[in-house]
DNA sequence: GATCCTTTATGATCTGGATCATATGTATCC
DNA sequence: GGATACATATGATCCAGATCATAAAGGATC
């Protein structure tokens, strides 16, 4: 796949779920308003669209971030494997319940109100591995407002500007 | 249980998932500043703590909001059907994976920055079956500009004000 | 019935993030 | 190599929602 390829539409008919072989995928949908909202980012070795095992349709559109490869892994074979395979069908279900416990975490970090303290929430649970911009789109804050805050956790002392687009923790 | 009263708290070890006979459950969590953040609300028939299953401690507190009864699943026993009923394994499969696009739905409905827009959307996800106190918690917003956005929508004529605390979609 | 508590409701004020604008750096592509 | 596109970065302004304050309505309890 290549950068911005489009590996699936929201309201398409699902054919299975995705494992990242290398480079990344992002799972976003077009808000109310029209702006981009990003659900998940997939990365290597990771998989996505789990869900749609269970869903006529996908929810949401996924769209090559960076450009790499991915394996499909068919849904008839996934729900024949869980009929037939108990350690597949444990394993399944357990990965679903992960994805159910980092979604409630990101809703409790989405109720953060401050922007300072929501971004280095953010950073502390890794979600800081692409763009600014990105970022931004993943917690719910304009980029600018995201900017100006790692700025000021900069000034606070708080992370460190490394290079430009570059911040870690202090 | 009676109103108020504690079914677990965060970080106890787990000891199984709930089903709500009859009231209400709410799963809460204090935000960083020390405000309410409800993570989820079960009604009769629903099921909660459902991803407990996999986890050593409980991620947040269930609290009763509405006197009634639940019933324990013990962990060992969901375990236990998993690995001998196949039907069982796919039904808690698919129960984790709708579990998995409401949040994702939910996260949707969080992005929308409009408070007005916001409560339109919750309204009509069927969010608001308790009070407008409850419903702001679950939306991130304050109860005063949620009594305001309501007021608002009232004017344009896309809801209805039926009595005191009130409100249905026109 | 009196008291207490919560919910509902709205007014006043303030502030933090959105928005608009501008400029520069960096990567990609023909 | 030049053009294009996007990420980075910050300044200026505005406004929606947070916060603070007040008050009445309803429910529970004694």
């Amino acid at each position: 796949m290549q950068k911005g390829d489009v590996l699936f539409r929201q309201n398409q008919t699902t054919s299975g779920l995705y494992r990242v072989v290398s480079g990344c995928v992002t799972l976003q949908r077009a808000g109310l308003g029209g702006e981009t909202l990003t659900l998940h980012r997939a990365v290597s070795g990771g998989l996505f669209a789990e869900a749609s095992v269970f869903s006529a349709t996908f929810h949401c559109d996924a769209i090559c971030s960076e450009a790499g490869s991915v394996t499909k892994i068919a849904k008839a074979d996934v729900v024949a494997a869980m009929q037939s395979n108990p350690a597949f069908s444990e394993g399944f279900t357990r990965l679903l319940a992960v994805q159910v416990q980092q979604y409630r975490a990101h809703i409790e970090l989405l109720a953060i109100s401050s922007a300072k303290e929501r971004i280095l929430a953010a950073v502390q649970a890794g979600y800081f591995n692409a763009t600014v911009t990105e970022l931004a789109t993943r917690i719910n804050l304009s980029h600018e407002a995201c900017y100006r805050a790692l700025r000021g956790l900069c000034d606070d002392g708080r992370m460190i500007r490394v290079g430009r687009g570059k911040y870690t923790l202090s």
